[in-house]
DNA sequence: CACATTGATAGACAAAGGTTATCAACCGAG
DNA sequence: CTCGGTTGATAACCTTTGTCTATCAATGTG
């Protein structure tokens, strides 16, 4: 049985007449009561009773009937499933991103891209870049998206950058830096700086560490929170400041400016790449990728 | 796209290896190939990616996966089920039924049939015998039950004798009666009387009259009640006898017993005949009249 | 490096679907 | 009742296409 046989038999069933079917399948009279008659072989069922004048559906035929529209239908539905799954806009996508790094950028990027395809079911899985190679390399993740320049990935990757933005610092509106256009890291030798550090050795905190130290500069110790929810909380009460990619917002939102820092280095450039298998680039893969670069122009710079 | 595209992706993907599936489907290697690459084509979609050493899904290919075993599975059940409507062993069966004379020889036989054709829905449709050739006409019921002669039949119906049985006389098996092994209907002129009528001029009530009539038996005025339900109760109570099909049983059973009638004549013996359009008997009709022949022989007689 | 394996390709052949021409059966109008 | 006009079935021919064998390039393995 193939599905020409299907089709001819809906055909002929919705028309109750050979000859009509035919017409409307663009074949000849003969050819379709030969396939219907395999049909009914294949079957060992009669479906069709023959009068002259048309013909009517045995029950058997009313059965099958119901069956063949809705193999039919499904056939159909495949289709477009597969078609709009090749064609990126449908099925899943499990982006690996760096907690919290990406977080800020990535919470509107994500609702732009559900909004695009929203067939798509996006899953974030937050770990060390280290980790998101090897959960690309065995398929675990189709997108990683990690911090740093891209000579420093190792063979078999292909990435794309999403964003390259200088870093800046992260003060209350009400602040007394927040009037200032610039700001100079020496100046924050005397403030209350707040980072955010899960324990480990690679977060933010040390990150920023990393940043006086490579200018020399004193700073009061750093205060740790445990998460970015807590450290736009702090800053946004006035009750410290911080060195941010621009794009954080806290959740009420208008309460953070940021403001640009007088000095310069490549460890105040912060670039955000998309990092997929080399070939193994899901064309789901690259509209994500697509979507995040517009993101990047939209959100705009300090 | 046909059936056989869905069969040898299928096959292809269950291996991950064109070689074996090519195997187990019987074919050759290119020919597999080839259909693979026109399904391909057809759906606008890669469905795998080829590497020496075999080949791995795409997104879309594992989308259409999903779809194309589904769509197999379905044509599978489709085919079982027009099969098993061809044997008549599933569909419907609609029975159109005279309501008194019918209920209680039927209820067992329906019984039994459900019970061989699980897959069978029966509806029961009682109407006068006239209304039943036109149900059966336009195709409403697909097999009628009515009393009387074969011969009766107007032209266009063939029909079988499902139930021949002499009437007999039902009383309480406490009632005087019961003791005698048959009884006169002349013994009945003295008798409480109890008939069903629905007010029409054709019911039991009237029957039974006719009965009476013929051989010249005045009889005191049969009570008339509108259901065999009600009459059943009367008679199990002692309140009156009935002349009635001896299959009939009261809702608590063996409360009545039937006696035969000492007379002779045609208009005693009871032919029920199941009635379908000549040449419009599907399977499922045939196996239908095969149990309640059955179900005479299992019920005996009188 | 030789060898075995993968899937893709080319050409030949046969199965099978499609076409045209024609048939018997039936219905309805004249 | 006969005569078109309809129904679906059949036969013979043609064309498409699914399949086969033989072979290839690419890749992994001893």
């Amino acid at each position: 049985m193939e599905l020409r046989h299907l089709r001819y038999f809906v055909a002929v069933a919705e028309t109750m007449n050979y000859r009509r079917a035919a017409e409307h399948l663009h074949v000849s009279q003969p050819a379709l009561s030969k396939q219907i008659k395999d049909l009914e072989n294949d079957l060992g069922a009669q479906l069709f009773i023959r009068n002259t004048g048309g013909v009517v559906l045995t029950p058997a035929g009313a059965s099958f009937l119901e069956d063949a529209r809705d193999v039919l239908e499904r056939v159909e539905f495949a289709t477009t499933a597969a078609r709009a799954t090749e064609a990126g806009r449908a099925g899943r996508l499990v982006v690996g991103s760096l907690g919290g790094v990406s977080a800020g950028f990535l919470a509107p990027a994500l609702a732009a891209f559900s909004a695009e395809f929203p067939q798509v079911e996006v899953t974030l899985h937050e770990a060390p870049v280290s980790d998101q190679l090897q959960a690309l390399r065995v398929g675990r993740i189709q997108i990683a998206l990690t911090t740093g320049p891209a000579t420093a990935l190792p063979s078999g990757f292909d990435s794309a950058e999403v964003l390259a933005s200088r870093i800046a610092v992260a003060v209350a509106c009400e602040h007394r830096l927040a009037a200032r256009p610039s700001i100079s890291l020496m100046e924050l030798s005397t403030e209350s700086v707040v980072g955010v550090s899960d324990g480990g050795r690679a977060g933010h905190q040390q990150w920023m560490e990393g940043i006086f130290a490579a200018r020399g500069i004193r700073h009061r110790p750093i205060k740790a929170v445990n998460g970015l929810e807590s450290l736009m909380a702090l800053v946004a009460g006035g009750h410290g400041v911080s060195i941010l990619l621009p794009y954080m917002r806290a959740r009420g939102d208008n309460t953070i400016v940021y403001r640009r820092i007088k000095e310069s280095g490549d460890d105040l450039l912060v670039h955000l790449m998309a990092v997929w298998r080399k070939g193994g680039g899901s064309q789901l893969a690259r509209n994500f990728v697509e979507v995040l670069s517009a993101c990047r122009v939209k959100q705009g710079r300090i």
